[in-house]
RNA sequence: GUCGGCGUGGCGGAAUAGGCAGACGCGCCAGACUUAGGAUCUGGUGCCCUCGGGCAUGGGAGUUCGAGUCUCCCCGCCGACACCA
C-alpha cells in the first residue's frame, strides 16, 4: 500500500479542495438516461430567511449522507435543491430594510448556498428551483388554470379568516388555536370576502384512503392527516318546523339516539334562524347573534366556558316520535360543520348534556349501559349500549341500532345516510405583493376570464407595493372581448408553490410544460423525503392533493408523491430550539473554522436518534474531532501507534470489520445514524488494538483501511476523499462501491454464555458458538456458581437454555 | 378532554420476536510521555457493601425460569387535535 506521510489531520487544509473537486466534476449531477436504478432523494426545500444554523443543517446533512450512501450502492440518485422563495418574511424584512423583497430573497439564497457548500453538502444544482422566478411561477399559474379548467378552483364569498397583522386572509390550516399561525397572540378575525378556493374536499376520500398506501410514513403523521380530514359516517334527518313550510335538516352520527332528542339547536349564522324566531324572542335572539359574531374565534371555540344560548320560541317535530321540540340558538353549534343545526340528545352527548343542565331542559335515557354502570345523571353516557325507550328499536345495540334506524329513516323519506368531513376547501387568495399572481382578469362584460396560456406568466410588477394600488398592473383588457378589465390582484398562498416543486425538479429547465411527463414518471415517486414534522399536515397534505389532481389530468402516473417519509427532530441549545431570534444558533461558518465540516456532520448524526429532538453541547463535538484524528493517524501514521502488548489478531480484525459493514449498512438504511457512528468508532478502536498488539499491515489491514474509508464517506466525505487518495484509491471515494459484508467472516465462533441461577447472573463462560443443550447444561452445572447454589450432587428443577446467549438454572 | 410519543449514570444516549442494563461518546479521576499542550496514550468511572453479594431503567402491582422491553394503575414531560354533532 502506498501511503503519503504528512503532518496530522487539519480539516481546513483539505475541505475546500474536495468541495471544489466535487463541484467541478458534477458529482451529484443526476443522469436522466442512466441504466442504473433510480433513487429520488429529497429534502424539504427551505424558505431563505437568512443565515442557516446547525439546527437547519441537520436536515441537509441527513439528506446528503443518504444521497452519498445510495450513490455508492449503485443507484442513480436525484438529489435536487431549491428555494421556497415567495412569502411574507421577505416583505416584512424588505419594509424594514428598505429593500425590494426580491433583493432580500436573492441575497439570502446566495448566502445559504455558500453555507451548504462549506458543510460539504452536494446537490444537482443544474435543477435548482426558485419559486419566485418567473420561469417557475409561470407554471404555478399554468397549474392554477388547470385546476380552474377542471372545476377545482372557484371563487366564492365566504366568511374567511383574516389576520389583522399580515393584512391577509388565511387558510383553515393556517389558523392555530384561533390565531394566525405566524402570530400566536393575534386572534384571527372573520370577514366576508370573495376569495379563491381549491376544492380539496373533492379529494377528501382519496386523501384519506390512500394513507393506507403510505406504509413507509411515520405513524404519527398518518394519524394526524387522517384526523385532519376527519371523515365521519352519519345520517341527515329533516325535522319539520311547526308553522313553517321549511324543514330543519340536521346531521348526526348517532341515529340510534333519535328517541332521546329533547331540543334542537341552530348555529347563530343559520339562515333559518330569522324565520323560526317568534316575535317575542326576536330581540333576545338578535342580541345573542350579534354577540356571537363579535366574539373572537378563540373565545368562541373555547371549551372551557359555560355554554350559552337563547330559545327562539320556534318548535320542530321529531319525525320518529311526533314530539314537539323547542328550537334554541347556541354558538356551540358551528355553521361550518354538518348542516349548522343539530338534534340535541343530552342523555348521550356531553355538550348537549351541559347545555340541558344549564337551561333546565329534559334529559332522557335511550341507550342503557351494559351492566347498569350508569352513575346517576352527572354526565352523558356516550359509549355503546342497548337501545331503550326507543319503541320498535328497543334491544338493538351498537352498529345494528345505527343501521336499523338509518334504514327506517331512509324508507320513510325522513332523511338519508351521509358522510361528512372536517376538511374544508383550501382558501388560496392572499392580499400580498410577494407571491404568485393569480392568472385571472375580471372583465366588465365577460366576468371572470382566465389569462390565456400563451400570455403566461402574469409578471409581478417591479415596483414593490400592493398590487391593488398599481394601476399599470391591474388595468388591462379582456382577452375574450377586448373590453376594459381588471386583473385579479390577489396572489396565491405560498403553499401552492411548494405543492409541486418536487415534480419540477425532474425537468427543471423545461420551457414547454411545468414538467416533462416522461421524466416525471421516470423519477417519481420521491423514494426518500426528509424534513421537519411541522409540515405533517399543511405541506404534505397539499402536495398529495396536487399529485392526485395531476394524476387525474394524465400528467403523472404515481398517485402518491412521497413513498418514504422521514421527519427529523429539532436541535436545541440551552434547552430551546436553535433560532435566530434567540441567538442560540451555532453557525456552520464558526464550526467549520474550529472543528471542520466533517466533525460537525458526524456530531450532528451522533447527537441522538435523528427523529427526536436533540440538545447541542459545544464540548461534545470533541468526540467526533478525536475520532477523525484517530482514523487519520491509524491510516496515515500507523508507525506512531505504540505496540503496548497483545491485541486482537487478524481474524478478530476481519470479524469486527465485517460485523461493522453489516451494522453500518443496516443503520444507514434505517436512519439510525447515531449508532452507525458508534459502530465506526468501535471499528477504529479495534484497528488500534490490532496495531497495538503488533498486527502486521498486510492484506487484512489494507482491507480494513479501504473499508473504513468507504463506510465513513457518506458521513465525513472530505476526510474520506483525502484518505482514499493518499492510500491509492481509484477515482473519487464518492464514486467507490459500497463494501459488502461476508456473513461467515462476520460470524462469532466463540460466544459468552451467561450462567444464571434462578434468574440472577452468576457466571459467564466462553463457549464455542452453536453449543447444543446437553453440552451447555453439563458445562453450566459444573460451574462454581451452580455447584454453590445446588450443593454437592444436587439436581436443578429446571434448566432454560437460550443458544449462544444464556443458561438459567432453577434450583 | 381525546389521540400519539417519551421518562435509563453527572451529561448525550445504547440495548425491545422478553435473555449480560449502561455500547459509543462527553465530562470526571489516576497514571505515562513531554521542547508543559485545550495534544496523544493507558487504566478507572451507576449506587451500597462485611468482597460473598445486595440494590438499580419515573412510582406501584402483575405475568414469566427471566421484564428497561409485555399487562394494569398512578406521576411527570412533550406534541397534535380540540364544542366536528
Amino acid at each position: 500500500m502506498r501511503v503519503t506521510r504528512r503532518r496530522g489531520y487539519v480539516p481546513q487544509d483539505i475541505e475546500s479542495k474536495w468541495q471544489r473537486i466535487w463541484r467541478d466534476r458534477g458529482v451529484m449531477r443526476a443522469d436522466d438516461s442512466s441504466a442504473r436504478a433510480k433513487f429520488y432523494n429529497l429534502v424539504m426545500f427551505p424558505y431563505p430567511s437568512g443565515d442557516l444554523h446547525m439546527g437547519h443543517m441537520r436536515n441537509y446533512v441527513i439528506g446528503d449522507l443518504y444521497s452519498r450512501f445510495q450513490r455508492m450502492r449503485n443507484y442513480e440518485v436525484l438529489n435536487p435543491f431549491g428555494w421556497d422563495a415567495f412569502g411574507l418574511p421577505a416583505e416584512n424584512a424588505a419594509m424594514k430594510a428598505g429593500l425590494h423583497p426580491e433583493t432580500w430573497t436573492r441575497d439570502n439564497v446566495a448566502r445559504a448556498k455558500e453555507q451548504l457548500a462549506m458543510m460539504g453538502i452536494l446537490y444537482d444544482w443544474s435543477r435548482e428551483v426558485t419559486t419566485c422566478d418567473p420561469d417557475y411561477y409561470r407554471w404555478t399559474q399554468w397549474l392554477f388554470l388547470l385546476f380552474y379548467e377542471r372545476g377545482l378552483a372557484y371563487r366564492a364569498m365566504a366568511p374567511v379568516n383574516w389576520c389583522p397583522v399580515d393584512q391577509t386572509v388565511l387558510a383553515n390550516e393556517q389558523v392555530v388555536n384561533g390565531a394566525c399561525w405566524r402570530h400566536p397572540d393575534v386572534p384571527v378575525e372573520k370577514r366576508d370576502l370573495e376569495q379563491w378556493f381549491l376544492r380539496i374536499t373533492e379529494y377528501a376520500d382519496r386523501l384519506l384512503d390512500d394513507i393506507g398506501l403510505l406504509d413507509h410514513w411515520p405513524e404519527r403523521v398518518r394519524v394526524m392527516q387522517a384526523n385532519w380530514i376527519g371523515r365521519s359516517h352519519g345520517v341527515e334527518v329533516d325535522f319539520s318546523v311547526v308553522g313553517l313550510d321549511e324543514t330543519m335538516r340536521i346531521y348526526t352520527t348517532r341515529p340510534d339516539t333519535l328517541f332521546g332528542v329533547t331540543f334542537m339547536v341552530l348555529a347563530p349564522e343559520h339562515p333559518l334562524l330569522e324565520q323560526v324566531t317568534t316575535p317575542e324572542n326576536r330581540s333576545a335572539v338578535r342580541a345573542y347573534v350579534e354577540r356571537a359574531r363579535r366574539e373572537t374565534e378563540i373565545a368562541r371555540l373555547s371549551t372551557e366556558g359555560a355554554k350559552t344560548g337563547v330559545p327562539t320560541g320556534g318548535w320542530a317535530i321529531n319525525p320518529l316520535t311526533g314530539e314537539r321540540l323547542p328550537i334554541w340558538v347556541a354558538d356551540y353549534v358551528l355553521m361550518t360543520y354538518g348542516t349548522g343545526a343539530i338534534m340535541a340528545v343530552p342523555g348521550h352527548d356531553q355538550r348537549d348534556f351541559e347545555f340541558a343542565r344549564r337551561f333546565g331542559l329534559p334529559v332522557r335515557e335511550v341507550i342503557a349501559p351494559p351492566r347498569g354502570r350508569r352513575d346517576g345523571l352527572s354526565e352523558a353516557y356516550t359509549a355503546a349500549g342497548v337501545m331503550v325507550n326507543s319503541g320498535r328499536f328497543d334491544g338493538l345495540e351498537g352498529q345494528a341500532g345505527f343501521d336499523a334506524v338509518a334504514d327506517f329513516v331512509e324508507e320513510r323519506g325522513y332523511g338519508r345516510r351521509a358522510i361528512r368531513y372536517r376538511l374544508r376547501d383550501w382558501l388560496i387568495s392572499r392580499q400580498r405583493y410577494w407571491g404568485c399572481p393569480i392568472p385571472i382578469v375580471h372583465c366588465e362584460s365577460c366576468g371572470v376570464v382566465p389569462v390565456p396560456l400563451d400570455e403566461l406568466p402574469v409578471l409581478l410588477p417591479k415596483t414593490y407595493r400592493r398590487l391593488s394600488e398599481l394601476p399599470e398592473f391591474y388595468e388591462t383588457t379582456c382577452s375574450r372581448c377586448g373590453g376594459k378589465a381588471r386583473r385579479e390582484t390577489d396572489t396565491m398562498d405560498t403553499f401552492i408553490d411548494s405543492s409541486w416543486y418536487f415534480l419540477r425538479y425532474t425537468s427543471a429547465q423545461d420551457q414547454d410544460a411545468p414538467f416533462d411527463p416522461g421524466l416525471a414518471n421516470h423519477w417519481m415517486a420521491v423514494d426518500q423525503y426528509t424534513g421537519g414534522i411541522e409540515h405533517a399536515i399543511l405541506h404534505l397534505l397539499y402536495s398529495r392533493f396536487f399529485q392526485k389532481v395531476l394524476h387525474d389530468a394524465g400528467l403523472v402516473d404515481a398517485v402518491e408523491p412521497f413513498a418514504r417519509l422521514f421527519t427529523q427532530g429539532m436541535v436545541t441549545r440551552g434547552g430551546q430550539v436553535m433560532s435566530k431570534s434567540l441567538g442560540n444558533g451555532v453557525a456552520p461558518d464558526d464550526l467549520v473554522v474550529r472543528e471542520g465540516a466533517d466533525a460537525g456532520r458526524i456530531y450532528e448524526m451522533f447527537i441522538g436518534p435523528p427523529n427526536e429532538d436533540a440538545e447541542w453541547t459545544d464540548e461534545a463535538v470533541a468526540g467526533p474531532v478525536r475520532f477523525l484524528q484517530k482514523v487519520w493517524r491509524l491510516i496515515l501514521d500507523p508507525d506512531t501507534i505504540a505496540a503496548t502488548g497483545t491485541g486482537a489478531g487478524a481474524v478478530d480484525l476481519r470479524r469486527k470489520l465485517h460485523q461493522t459493514i453489516r451494522k453500518v449498512t443496516e443503520d444507514y438504511e434505517s436512519f439510525r445514524f447515531n449508532t452507525a457512528v458508534a459502530a465506526l468508532m468501535e471499528l477504529a478502536n479495534a484497528m488500534q488494538d490490532y496495531l497495538a498488539g503488533g498486527g502486521e499491515r498486510g492484506a487484512e489491514w489494507s482491507e480494513a483501511v479501504g473499508t473504513m474509508i468507504r463506510l465513513l464517506n457518506p458521513m465525513a466525505p472530505h476526510i474520506a476523499e483525502e484518505l482514499w487518495e493518499r492510500t491509492g484509491g481509484q477515482g473519487l471515494c464518492a464514486d467507490a462501491a459500497w463494501p459488502d459484508y461476508d456473513a461467515i467472516t462476520a460470524a462469532d465462533n466463540e460466544v459468552t454464555l451467561v450462567v444464571q441461577v434462578a434468574g440472577k447472573v452468576r457466571d459467564r463462560l466462553r463457549v464455542p458458538a452453536g453449543l447444543d443443550e446437553p453440552a451447555a447444561t453439563e458445562l453450566a452445572l459444573a460451574s462454581e456458581a451452580a455447584r454453590r447454589a445446588l450443593g454437592n450432587g444436587g439436581r436443578p428443577s429446571r434448566v432454560v437454555y437460550v443458544r449462544d446467549k444464556l443458561i438459567n438454572i432453577v434450583p
